[in-house]
DNA sequence: CAATATGTAGAACCTGGTTCTATATTTCAA
DNA sequence: TTGAAATATAGAACCAGGTTCTACATATTG
């Protein structure tokens, strides 16, 4: 393993870390390895208009502020949480980070 | 402070989380609140054919597993690879964490 | 009061992201 | 060695996400 890590939370990349570890070791093969990360892998959510403003609230920021941390503009924000437009493949995985570890995993 | 994290990495973190606390209790205002969001947020790249390339080469992923990680799909990690397409707002935000802090910032 | 922050609403535009197929090369297990 | 699977390129077509703009309404604050 390259590094250790203290909490729980990261076990997840440990696998992957391990994992790729024993393939530069030409202990596991690639495709094997993939698998790893397969599983490994947070979900991804499909987040309704209400659960993102609700994340939004929890996390005590504006729809500005909250655009601003997932790099896109406050419209876009302000469009989700009315539902007229829906996040794409990037924006839910942002969206699902904020929403397991908080606003601060993504700063 | 509601939590105390021993990384230094996490120091725009806490800054938000102190100037949400200070805020709660009521010692400084919400515009002056935005601008530690705002001065906090690590800035986004903007990302060439190549240094998307060379990032995940650097995380030793295939393209496949890349996208998996982005929540996008293959093709338009190969996309991006070839200059076809370039990458929008909140995927932008995601190659930002990952040559920052890695992968498994993402996992 | 005046200025700023916040959020809604809707329209128009552009391009990112998806999906599909086809091709070529490499990798690895049987 | 053979064949299946992984990897990556290429291009076309489509849909909708993300942007930009304006206008309006309501707090909030100095």
């Amino acid at each position: 393993m390259a590094r250790t890590r203290a909490y729980k939370s990261d076990v997840k990349a440990a696998i992957h870390e391990t994992a790729q570890d024993l393939h530069k070791a030409g202990l596991i093969e690639k495709h094997t390895m993939r698998r790893f990360d397969e599983s490994c892998l947070t979900p991804i959510k499909t987040f309704t208009a209400d659960e993102i403003r609700a994340l939004r609230e929890r996390e005590q920021v504006s729809q500005t502020v909250f655009a601003m941390y997932l790099n896109v503009t406050k419209d876009s924000v302000s469009q989700w949480e009315r539902g007229d437009k829906r996040p794409a493949g990037p924006a839910c995985k942002l969206l699902s980070i904020v929403a397991e570890k908080g606003l601060s995993a993504i700063a």
